[in-house]
Formats: C-alpha cells, sequence, structure tokens
DNA sequence: ATCGCGGTTGACGTTAACGTAAACGTCAAC
DNA sequence: GTTGACGTTTACGTTAACGTCAACCGCGAT
C-alpha cells in the first residue's frame, strides 16, 4: 500500500474544488468551523478539511444554520470527553436526527402535493390535444381550440 | 350538510393559530405570497388563507426561500393559463420535485452518518461500564476508572 | 371623554452569510 | 525590477426575513 496520501490544497484549489469562493472558507474559518494548518501566512486544508467541509455544505443544504452545523461537527470533537459529556452529546445526536426525520416528512409532503398537481396540469395538456376539455358549469366538452 | 363554514380570522388569529407574528404575516403579504381581503382597513383571512399559509410554513420549513414559495404559489395560479404556460409550468415543478429529492437524499445521509456517530457513544458509554474499555496501542484493558 | 385593545402604515434596526474592495506581502517569470 | 498570480487582513456593503418602535385610527367599556 501507498502511504503517500497527505495531500494538501491551497485555498483557492479547495474552493473550487467545492464551487465556493476562498472568501466562504475564510468565513467559516472565523466561524470555527475549519482550522487548516499554516504555512507562514497561508492556510494548508488537509484531507480531514476536506471531510468537515463537505459536511458543512451538506448541513448548509439541508438547511442548518453555520452555528448549528459547528455544534454538530463539535459533537464529534466531544467524542472523548467525560462520561456526562458523552451522554449529552448523545441527546444532542438525537435530538437532531428526530428533526431531520421530521423536516424528511416535510419534504415528502410538498414531493406528493407537487407530484399531484404536475400530473393534473400534465393531463390536462394531454387532453386538451385530444379535445377533451368541458366546461365545469354544464359538462359540455369545449372542443378543440376553447382555452 | 352545513353550508356554513366561510369562517374569516383576524390577523392575530391566524397568527398564533400557526406561532408567527402579525408582523410576519404582513410581511409575507408585502412580498406578494397572501392577499387577504380588506374591511376597511383591517386584513380578513380567510380559509383559503390559511392554507397558503401553511404551505409557506412548510416551505420555510422545508428551506425554501420567500420568493421561491412565491414561485410554487404562483405555479397554482397559472394553471389556468395558456398552453405554453402550462408546460412550463409542469417542467418547473418538475425541477422543484426533483431538487426536493436531492434534498431528501441529503438529509438521510445525515441521518445514517448521525445515527452511526450516535451508536457508536451509545456503545462507548455502555461498555465504559463495563469496564470493557481498551488502550488504543496495546489492546490492554484499562479497568474501571481509567477515562 | 378617555381607556385599553386591536388594527394600520411607515421606517429604521438586526442577524446571518457571505460579497466586495482596499492595502499589503511573496514569489516565480519575464 | 516590475508584472502578475496568489495569498493575507481589515473593514464596510448587501440581501433576506423579519423585529421593533413610533404615530395613528376605530370602537366598545367605564
Amino acid at each position: 500500500m501507498p502511504a503517500d496520501k497527505p495531500i494538501s490544497y491551497s485555498i483557492k484549489e479547495l474552493a473550487c474544488d467545492f464551487g465556493v469562493t476562498p472568501r466562504t472558507l475564510r468565513h467559516y474559518e472565523d466561524q470555527g468551523l475549519i482550522s487548516p494548518e499554516r504555512q507562514g501566512q497561508n492556510r494548508i486544508y488537509s484531507q480531514e478539511d476536506r471531510v468537515r467541509l463537505a459536511w458543512i455544505l451538506r448541513g448548509k443544504r439541508v438547511g442548518f444554520s453555520l452555528s448549528e452545523i459547528g455544534e454538530m461537527l463539535d459533537l464529534y470533537n466531544v467524542g472523548d470527553g467525560r462520561e456526562t459529556q458523552r451522554a449529552v452529546t448523545v441527546d444532542r445526536c438525537r435530538e437532531r436526527i428526530r428533526a431531520l426525520e421530521a423536516q424528511r416528512d416535510d419534504i415528502n409532503a410538498t414531493i406528493e402535493e407537487l407530484q399531484e398537481f404536475c400530473e393534473l396540469i400534465a393531463n390536462l395538456i394531454r387532453d386538451k390535444d385530444r379535445g377533451l376539455w368541458v366546461r365545469r358549469d354544464t359538462g359540455q366538452p369545449l372542443g378543440k381550440y376553447q382555452p
């Protein structure tokens, strides 16, 4: 096994690898979400930083704020703390999971409604091409050129 | 069938029914998301407004911006427009659905990771109570009082 | 008449998550 | 040596989604 995997990245590399700007990475660092090493002034990002960044961005897509994401990342670091700390960690973790499941339910409901509506409109178009339109009051067909 | 269902609500009623402030409802109106009737100056919210509000709030929970929610609500109104309009509506609708499905995948992935981590910590606690802790280097048990 | 309660319209304040610009350092290339 | 690409810090600007506050109106109760 070739053990040469400690690749590192400049800020710009990492940034456009993930489709964000350097400014964004600095901002995340200001918020304590990532702490890359330094070579003098310059930031050097490691593989672990990549992983953290992926977490952060997924957290954002999921709708979390940066501070919430920070807390969740902290959870992983507290894993080696005191016993009571760990219990708290587990609790917070489960809360988050519940919130996420609720959010997923919301999303599913939204998807279903959109799908229903979408099919309704799609059928409307199809039926129109077949001249199947009817007046809502009388139920009589409208013919092909009536809106 | 009793046909007396056109109940209406004041701004404060509707607001605290949904756990928001009156200011929020006015803001949504400013953004064109709801347009309640008026009795003189005062806003009168109908059942339909309730439904729209529920949509809006779920949209927010799902992570949409107010303008995105506005577009989605517009979709429903465009349902009776011209043929080309309807085709566009269906397209946008399907885009939204795809985006939502992607977001759901993100959520599921997050949930899984959190669950894994959660169980890991939980097991750590349980094993500690059984004195099953080991040194990572030697694999030797640590005894009951070693962190 | 004057409370208090609920409603209204501005209009300015606030927070989050960056964008943007200024002013400067560094190092390789021309 | 200066130009250009990349980096740094500092600091002000921006947008979204409201919060907050002032000033006002209408109305039933006291």
